[in-house]
DNA sequence: CAAACTGTATTAAGAATAATAGTACACTTA
DNA sequence: TAAGTGTACTATTATTCTTAATACAGTTTG
């Protein structure tokens, strides 16, 4: 169900949180479907289950899950799909522009920068890094 | 000279090389132009020396500096020129595709892993994270 | 009801890395 | 010669992520 990046220098949870995260937003998983108990999660990912937890917490504060005591943690309904094929085609002019961008030496840091500068001027202060 | 974020996860001396990557590659530091000795600029930043020489190694495996020990670290003036004009204009049609893309639903998380992972298939194995 | 499952919380320890501190050596320049 | 340069090395501190081991409250199921 995931591939994880133990070497990374983001944080295993971190991750968890953005493959979830997309698995939500293009209904791979389905509104209000059951996700994996943390201790399931945990065996499958031979990781502890605090780090499930630690991602299904940040989950829900971002409210793409919400969890019941006792009973467990669902997809929130609210995240509603996205056009997947628009995206599809956004993202193809993206990889052009971004070809031509590295062709005229701007550094794949720089250009990373340039995306959260983006982001953080439209949509308000997010996490560091 | 320098704006760091001492609680990014990136570590300063990664920031310290990223930042001195662009006044490079820009010009503002001219080609051979002498860079801050390692203990100056470890004052003015109020950091340790060895952060500072940390990152100028970094610069100097990667070939934006030479250093000569005794002298000083300098630009290495093979880093050409990039056609800046032609770079606002990318950068300005790759801004609107970005917040097409917020606009559509994508996370800023996805898509830098997807800048990153047009950077890899091109150019090689770069750094992890 | 009882057992087994859920989420949640807490404390402690381990591991890895970044950064600092301090010192030293070789070289260049004024 | 003195001061400034890069470079190297060891040790220590600090931070963060991860694990470990429990524990408690609620739900579900036999």
């Amino acid at each position: 169900m995931f591939e994880l990046d133990m070497r990374s220098r983001k944080p295993i949870y971190e991750q968890l949180v953005e493959k979830l995260k997309e698995l939500i937003i293009n209904e791979v998983l389905k509104p209000d479907e059951q996700l994996p108990s943390v201790r399931t999660l945990a065996q499958q990912l031979t990781i502890n289950p605090n780090t499930i937890q630690k991602a299904y917490r940040e989950l829900e504060i971002q409210s793409f899950i919400y969890s019941i005591k006792g009973k467990g943690s669902f997809v929130n309904p609210q995240t509603q799909k996205k056009d997947n094929l628009k995206i599809a085609a956004v993202k193809h002019e993206l990889e052009k522009l971004v070809l031509e961008a590295f062709y005229l030496g701007v550094s794949v840091e720089e250009l990373l920068k340039f995306i959260e500068e983006i982001d953080v001027s439209k949509r308000g202060g997010d996490k560091i890094d």
